[in-house]
DNA sequence: CGTTTGGTTGAAATGTGTCAAACTTTGTGG
DNA sequence: CCACAAAGTTTGACACATTTCAACCAAACG
């Protein structure tokens, strides 16, 4: 967590241009931003619920996930972030964390201060709508999630979960001839869509015998996309990749 | 839908000052807003997936909900909105709605178009602030929502729901002596929490029976506000509400 | 090469959904 | 202002998706 590299925020640059066109001024704004990075091992918190962190980071490399804690210890992750995504970017506003973040694999962090992100916001009004949108895209995933948590059947959600997922990688470039590395555990399939790992197993199989996905080994291979976007009840409109935003 | 009223942006002003503090130039910046408003009925949508919106709306008086409608035909409520609120402030940047928005009770709503906003953000960074900071509570309700629906019990979902509703109520001053109109059905309560009206109806006997709540005739009235907490699961923090914010 | 972590399977328990009917309140047109 | 209709609430019985508990197996790891 200690050296200072002055490109490391390209794939947050990528990121935020698959969010909003930006300038030439406004790119080499972001690729200017001080970064910080450092290594992170699997499974640690980057951030903690009630944290006032100073700073903001994004992903550079490997896979995180948003969670909160509620009674009885229970954990419901509410988003999963990967290359690019800026997981509390959110807290460059809302002070006071109300989740906390962990890796799920072993990833590369960039850490950006507070105060010059919001600096960049004052001189460039452009950059602040990308950063807006970014968290707005979050939202837009936050109640899909509810959707599917609240009225879909576990095999439906679990299809629905890697539907996405999918799309996304793919818009990051995580994708080739259909598969993707998939370090996500059963659990924590479970504990983001609101199952047992038990039963997540159970439903696995139901997508895996319909012969929709392959999952072992850490990879996911789609085998019928347009069978398992129909068993997940899924359209991809609330990610808003391909939208045209209104204006500067 | 025609009358232009130069004063009817007063109740979003005050909802953005306890979200972001302004400074005098800025609120009259939002006062002046051309604003439009309209009395709409109750259980009409105001908007709905799929559409391109040129304007967002506030709440000037009613409630409304935000919802989505899954495969057959199951709804999924993601969110409730009341006085002041800006239910789709998200469309000044996400072009394509990806949610419907329909009222609960009969409504006085302010129409805004996003131009003007836009400009504001501009000439005002401290607004745009405020505006993204709106749309980032509304994330972290969306949070704790997925929390309760995924983890916690039926009577923990809707004792966790009414105190959100009771607290934000209360900040824009529709409570007294511990009650509060309460206009939403026991179908909508179950919408939101993905739970059946006839469970909705017992847990509420729960709450009823242990003397935490009364609920009848439209009305809330909250008989052991700790109860209600330690029932519900519930701590205010993801609300955002005292938190000073940084800085410009 | 043992140890840990994650995946799989079975059986039983349970929270919640569904269906159907009755009851109560609210709204409305005559 | 009544009478009726519509909307919302309540109750009971039964079905079922999902959880829990427990054991075993397979893969990853130091």
């Amino acid at each position: 967590m200690n050296v200072l590299n002055p490109s490391a925020s390209a794939p947050f640059l990528w990121r935020l241009q698959s969010v909003i066109k930006l300038s030439e001024v406004e790119q080499q704004a972001i690729l200017n931003l001080p970064v910080r990075y450092a290594d992170i091992k699997a499974d640690q918190d980057v951030v903690r619920e009630g944290d006032r962190p100073s700073r903001m980071f994004f992903i550079i490399n490997g896979m995180t996930c948003t969670y909160k804690i509620a009674a009885g210890g229970r954990r419901q992750i509410v988003t999963f972030h990967m290359q690019g995504d800026a997981p509390d970017l959110q807290s460059v506003h809302l002070t006071t964390l109300d989740v906390s973040i962990a890796t799920i694999t072993p990833a590369t962090l960039g850490f950006v201060e507070h105060e010059a992100i919001l600096d960049l916001c004052q001189l460039y009004p452009r950059l602040s709508a990308g950063f807006w949108r970014h968290t707005l895209i979050d939202a837009a995933i936050f109640r899909e999630w509810m959707t599917s948590i609240g009225q879909r059947q576990a095999p439906s959600r679990i299809a629905h979960l890697l539907c996405e997922l999918f799309l996304r990688a793919q818009a990051v470039g995580l994708v080739d001839d259909d598969a993707m590395a998939f370090p996500i555990t059963q659990i924590e399939i479970g504990d983001a869509l609101g199952l047992s790992s038990v039963h997540v197993n159970r439903s696995l199989q139901e997508l895996r015998n319909k012969k929709l996905i392959s999952l072992r080994d850490s990879e996911l291979r789609i085998l019928n996309w347009d069978g398992l976007q129909a068993a997940g009840d899924f359209s991809p409109n609330y990610l808003h990749m391909k939208e045209q935003e209104r204006r500067a």
